[in-house]
DNA sequence: ACGTCAATTTTTGCATACAAAAATAAGAAG
DNA sequence: CTTCTTATTTTTGTATGCAAAAATTGACGT
């Protein structure tokens, strides 16, 4: 559908500039902490500098560049702290998006997420990862949907997208997979019963493990960075 | 303190435009739904129309201004529900920021509130709504620094600087700035008590009378405005 | 008087041109 | 060989130019 709106109104270069961006930024293609040279942007997507430097602008209000004055544009590189902050509103956002959904939410839309949440066991007995994420976030964007509020929806998805690199390379073992799914069937429950506090005890649950397996898996990064650069020090000060 | 760094260091046009654009959109000196004319701004920004048109983007991407597709950008308009969907979710942040103060805060950050909340009952014994405006803003922002996240804090302000100016407008009566204060001793009880839940209470209560006053005077300003035109329509059918 | 349509003007969107700042490379001195 | 200085290139920031789209105006017919 989005497709559609694309194809058939042929929206400004610089949001068509700021769409194909995000996303290379969403999907790590620009990897964080690199520069976003005009030049290169301008050749590889086939537009003058005028659009792009319109788009990147934009991207800086999204937070997902930072500009640096008369240096241009980088891909915004979070700190450990940052991680933890942005998840932290997001479980905030997200429980309250769980509470509102319980209250509001119609028997069609139930019947939908649940829907969702069978082809979402299917994928889990299979093992089958993408279809997994995939089924997840739609079913996250499907509560978010009932509701009923699209500023919540809109700064859920803002601040979400500055995550979502990380997110993207995040793997959870098995364990934590199989406890991921035990929440996704007390999410069922809470719905069902229209239980606000509950659904929401359970979504700010799911997205502090989310972050603690991500924030595991950066700090791994990080220290396995961090005793390169000590291997690449002494290697120096050898030769 | 903005002047300062605005003096210190000359940020590129773009940014300086940008901030006073927002100003300027905060305070109505540019009306919702009003068209943003390019060459009227660029003569009174005294800039040319590339800097102007990178700081219209960024707003745009605040959501302060829409942009339409071949016919530039209005300050935004929002509806009813908008303004209610707003003030929701800022409730839910304001919650959270209160939840996370109260965890949080120092003695030194309690003091300084508490000598806010002083200085603001003064203002309130003197009537000076003013004085009263600024020092109610200093405590929210204390309040929001001292949950010490910076993440929340941001997310709160692009939310806060759209209903900006319908709070600027918005007179409560009497009544309803007698029981702000009691909210008000109620905020600082909490923090000494370090009560988060009870904080959490509190702002959101807060934040709800708020949206209740604003929105009241919004329905107020609609049905009167609807009212002028059928009157406008009546003359119109006379002549 | 009213609406419709065409011509003109204005405004927007994009591309390019120019100037200033930063990065890079080259060379000289220690 | 390193380090500082300086020249060159690259890159960014801003202004301007040009084409397409929209708004405005005015003439025309009904």
């Amino acid at each position: 559908m989005t497709a559609d709106i694309l194809s058939l109104t042929p929206a400004s270069l610089h949001l068509q500039v700021a769409g194909r961006l995000r996303q290379m930024l969403v999907e790590s293609r620009i990897q964080p902490g690199a520069k976003l040279n005009e030049r290169e942007l301008c050749e590889l997507l086939k537009v003058s500098r005028t659009p792009l430097r319109e788009a990147i602008k934009m991207l800086a209000a999204e937070g997902l560049v930072q500009l640096l004055l008369n240096r241009g544009a980088i891909a915004v590189e979070l700190s450990l702290d940052d991680v933890q902050n942005t998840f932290e509103v997001m479980a905030g956002l997200e429980g309250q998006s769980g509470e509102l959904a319980a209250q509001r939410i119609t028997d069609a839309e139930l019947r939908e997420i649940k829907a969702l949440h069978f082809e979402m066991l299917a994928a889990y007995t299979r093992a089958d990862l993408p279809a997994y994420y995939r089924l997840n976030a739609a079913i996250h964007t499907a509560i978010n949907l009932a509701a009923k509020n699209p500023v919540l929806a809109a700064t859920y998805r803002q601040l979400n997208a500055q995550l979502q690199a990380l997110r993207f390379r995040s793997n959870q073992d098995g364990e934590k997979w199989q406890s991921a799914m035990r929440e996704h069937e007390a999410m069922i429950t809470a719905l069902e019963n229209r239980d606000a506090a509950a659904l929401r005890a359970v979504l700010v649950a799911h997205l502090n493990n989310k972050r603690d397996v991500v924030m595991a898996q950066l700090l791994a990064a990080h220290t396995s960075q961090a005793s390169e650069e000590l291997l690449q020090n002494e290697r120096t000060r050898a030769s």
